[in-house]
DNA sequence: CTAGAATTCAAACGCTCGTTCCATCGTCAT
DNA sequence: ATGACGATGGAACGAGCGTTTGAATTCTAG
């Protein structure tokens, strides 16, 4: 086995460590495959890792895909309540501005190059899995990032009474969530950098997640 | 040896097969588990039925997955290309009307009280999963349903170039296929039949998505 | 340099998986 | 009744699973 990481001298620099390595492995291997689908000797072997580090490092596989989780949703979520708290200093403030400080976050993580996109399609992944124990992670949480949106749309849309906002906020997490699960395989016109058409298609979900939650 | 081709006894026996009662506990389980998740132990458990029926019946596990799929997904598609030929008849129809053929009789299987809602769910799970050989199954059994659709909905938007239609057509499948797997859990209003909570949610998601697909 | 902690390693654990084998049962036509 | 055959039953196969172990190795602090 070679160190391709030889130690970093005077700080800490966080080197390609073990524990980083698993994560990136399990992330993809994990949208490839799902939870079940994926097993740690597969995890570990595209990681070039002894099988035992994971349950050195994370205890347990469960533990393991909540770790895939946190890493990421940590920064997309602090991401999403910036943008959202930008929006919200505003005296008055769309529907659209909250959307975008909800899609454009995650949209940059799902064309981001160091393997964002993979984890946006496991985010999908756990929405259609109905797993209770990481529901329940994600709930524990994650829950207050959702409660402070659902807030924020309710103000923009008055009109709605809270049953009917649930049920199209439902609709419309779930259909951002795959549109930008597929994200990776839809392929931008010639010609377009990659900023352009990451503001197009942000442009594009924005509007049409807007126009559904107007409807009506 | 395989009993794919056994006599049909269809017309004389009234009670539930081993294949069907199989095909029924498949489905729950792997609504509720996922594919992977699933095992063949679980399935003859639940259906009352020796390990070996699968692999008897059904030559595989994963044959099993296409038959689950198959048994509703022929009737879902004959329902949905004869709405779509009514509404095809018409001199002038509206993008409202070839949405509708596409939703209601996938709503319909999803409230449906024989197990059809969930099916739905397994549906969805097929979404965001991306195994290989099932997404080559419903592609070569069923492609000709989405083209047509495809089409009507060219013709609905013909304003829209092609490229966009088909990303948008992307969004609207996936959002429709999430709303309805969630169905089962959305409680409809008391006082309301099951049909009037049907047709409301129908057209809730018909308007929900043709604003989206209208929008720009 | 050295002791001790942290990490990596090969090997094995018990278990469940999908699949297969073969004996047995039930139901027909002969 | 008998033989043939589809269907079912119980038991086992090898493979792969997540996890654990204990020794070997690497790192780090005194």
């Amino acid at each position: 086995m070679i160190g391709a990481a030889s130690r970093d001298p005077g700080l800490n620099t966080p080197h390609f460590s073990t524990k980083q390595r698993i994560l990136d492995s399990a992330e993809t291997l994990f949208a490839r495959h799902g939870f079940a689908g994926a097993s740690l000797r597969q995890v570990t072997a595209s990681a070039n890792v002894n099988l035992a580090a994971v349950n050195y490092h994370f205890g347990s596989k469960e533990n393991l895909v909540n770790e895939v989780f946190r890493r990421r949703l940590d920064s997309l979520n602090e991401e999403r309540l910036a943008a959202l708290a930008t929006v919200l200093k505003q005296p008055k403030f769309t529907l659209e501005e909250v959307l975008g400080a909800f899609v454009r976050p995650a949209l940059a993580l799902s064309m981001a190059d160091d393997g964002g996109a993979g984890f946006v399609r496991v985010l999908a992944r756990a929405f259609a899995e109905h797993n209770e124990r990481l529901r329940k992670f994600l709930h524990d949480n994650y829950s207050h990032v959702l409660k402070q949106f659902a807030a924020a749309f309710g103000q923009a849309l008055p009109h709605l009474d809270k049953q009917e906002l649930y049920w199209r906020l439902d609709i419309v997490s779930g259909a951002l969530t795959y549109a930008m699960a597929d994200f990776g395989v839809i392929k931008r016109r010639p010609g377009m950098s990659e900023l352009q058409h990451r503001d197009l298609a942000a442009e594009h979900l924005i509007k049409f997640a807007a126009a559904g939650l107007k409807a009506g």
